[in-house]
RNA sequence: CGCGGGAUGGAGCAGCCAGGUAGCUCGUCAGGCUCAUAACCUGAAGGUCGUAGGUUCAAAUCCUACUCCCGUAA
């Protein structure tokens, strides 16, 4: 069971170990419509599947006596599940024969939840790591079978991250399921005084706080990063649209500057070497923007249209 | 037709509403200043104003259609 594009290398990896398991079926959600035209687009998940001749099933939701009648009678003997998007059903954990288990993009027990990547970039964590676990009724609070760490480089976006635990993944959904089968598998309860959970992102998230300190919005843009983003706004100064308010996003490949400070959300410089805002500490330089409307672009592109200029406060 | 913004020298933007000389900040090139410079000064090159029609004595500007780009709708 599975979703998101995390979740494809360890799907290959099931497939590509077909003389060991029998893929007999992926759960996947339902296609939603995308891009600026709407487009009614399949998970990349369900697309893999069918070229393998996997059955899918891509129910609104589990709960559903139909949908559990399905699960039941596939007989299976394991379900993995990665970056669903649901909420699975105690009767959908108890079907399969051997195990329930997921994989989890945190180290467990910290970042339970959906933004667990972004939880420790944000957080400045020196590494991060996939949590093989059984699944229990309680979001991500199931027993942890194995656990691999990656390293998380201060120059890494949750974008980054999240492909390299992919990966990650895959090699330890391969490494646990040996051991799952012949009952050697560890299994470990979670400690609950070090478990911190981390909600899901909304858009709005990603509006910057400028009272902030520098490095603290640092991280952030990197944990959000490709998405929800990270935006502030600003006055028009030119056009049609001058004394309007737009949006302006702040893509990663920023600086802290700890010399420099000012009223937090004041532009202390604009020039070829970047658009610097002061935070709530010290201040951060950043050279790849988006103003709202235009294509995305270097400080420099953006200081040259004369649209703000320094002194200017931005929110 | 989901909503909205946009297309103007190499880059980013003004100019459009109240049609009439192609503008600004950069970049590039040349020269100057300087011990020197990414700094400063002077000068130069470089534009079918997205495409196709229409209105007009005259269209970047007004009207119509089209193409492409971007944001947004987790």
């Amino acid at each position: 069971m599975g979703t998101g594009d995390i979740a494809l290398p360890s799907f290959k990896a099931l497939l590509d170990n077909d003389q060991d398991y029998e893929v007999i079926g992926l759960f996947t959600q339902p296609d939603k419509p995308v891009g600026r035209k709407q487009v009614m687009t399949p998970p990349v998940i369900k697309v893999v599947a069918e070229e393998h001749g996997v059955p899918v099933w891509q129910p609104a939701k589990l709960r559903g006596s139909e949908e559990q009648d399905v699960i039941n009678g596939l007989l299976a003997d394991l379900i993995v599940v990665m970056a669903y998007g649901q909420i699975l059903p105690e009767c959908v954990i108890d079907a399969p024969g051997v195990a329930c288990i997921n994989l989890h993009a945190s180290l467990l027990p910290k970042y339970r939840g959906a933004s667990c990547i972004q939880g420790a970039i944000d957080a400045g964590d020196a590494e991060t790591g996939i949590s093989v676990m059984h699944v229990a009724p309680a979001l991500d609070e199931g027993d942890v079978i194995l656990q691999r760490k990656l390293e998380i480089s201060p120059t890494y976006t949750a974008g980054v991250v999240h492909d390299l635990l992919a990966d990650v993944a895959a090699a330890a959904l391969v490494e646990a399921l040996p051991m799952l089968i012949d009952g050697s598998a560890d299994r470990v309860v979670q400690d609950e005084g070090f478990s911190s959970y981390v909600p899901k992102l909304m858009r709005e998230h990603g509006q910057i706080d400028w009272n902030m300190s520098a490095g603290g919005i640092e991280r952030r843009i990197r944990a959000y990063d490709p998405w929800p983003g990270t935006s502030t706004s600003f006055v028009e100064a030119k056009g049609k649209a001058q004394g309007k308010v737009k949006r302006l996003k702040i893509f990663p490949q920023t600086s802290v500057e700890s010399e420099l400070s000012g009223k937090p959300g004041e532009v202390i410089e604009l020039n070829k070497s970047g658009l610097v805002i002061a935070c709530g500490e010290a201040a951060i330089r950043c050279t790849n923007i988006q103003p709202e409307g235009s294509a995305r672009m270097t400080a420099e592109q953006f200081a040259a249209g004369g649209r703000i200029a320094v002194g200017d406060l931005l929110s």
